[in-house]
DNA sequence: GTTACCAGTATCATTGATGATACCAGTGTT
DNA sequence: AACACTGGTATCATCAATGATACTGGTAAC
């Protein structure tokens, strides 16, 4: 086994490696930000919606129950944080935190996939 | 209303407009690649992997029949070259197509993530 | 001849995610 | 008084996605 060889022999074993481990964070983001709703609520509270109806008028098609549901798991684990103020009336605001924030590389590459699509579909 | 209020409404409306068209694409989006499997799929195969057993070995956790779907699936939607070649024995190939290839930065994203995310856990 | 690989299909079971609908207590509006 | 809005909860139903397991028909290796 020649210099050459050997490099050869190494990326090729090194490869494997490294697809592994990009599989394995690829299933953990899957896992974290799956389902219908997550990105599309977290891209909402990023965008400035902070009422629970406010927000929810912002996503056609989701209830109160998945809503409701979401935001109480996404409080549990960090993504937002839920303020209740007691005024004459009470106000109830969710605002997103920074590990929220980490999702807005994957939420604008989602977005600008989604416009290109439809580019493409109306062309056809 | 003097010109800079002018320029602010402008902003007011216009910036509903753009959230709605941003939620749409972020449906559509999660609409295609939703799903377990979908985008490990379509990793798997960008990287190079094309006979069945060899992309089903690359994704921890998937069974023949959710990778049987779904290659279905992806071939009807143009995702993905199904080929058979007739030597001594039958070998099926599956291969990206282009518009496989538009996901690329989604899936880097999403990568990137993971393991940023990985790093975190780690160090907590 | 037994074991193992390939590319799947078939069948059944489960379950997690989602939807539909109604409801509650409080405040404000007409 | 009647209606609408707020921030939700409760209950029930359903369905799509996924999992588990077994099996097939052909080739090749030990």
């Amino acid at each position: 086994m020649n210099e050459e060889q050997i490099k050869k022999a190494g990326e090729i074993l090194s490869d494997p490696r490294n697809q592994k481990e990009e599989v394995q964070a690829l299933q953990d983001t899957i896992y974290v930000i799956g389902g219908k709703w997550r990105l599309l609520i977290i891209n909402s509270i990023c965008n400035g919606n902070r009422r629970f109806r406010e927000i929810q008028r912002s996503i056609p098609g989701i209830t109160t129950r998945m809503l409701s549901r979401e935001l109480k798991d996404m409080e549990a684990n960090q993504l937002i944080k839920r303020t209740v103020t007691q005024t004459e009336t009470v106000l109830v605001e969710y605002t997103e935190t920074d590990y929220c924030m980490s999702f807005g590389g994957i939420i604008l590459e989602m977005i600008r996939w989604g416009k290109q699509h439809r580019e493409k579909i109306k062309q056809a």
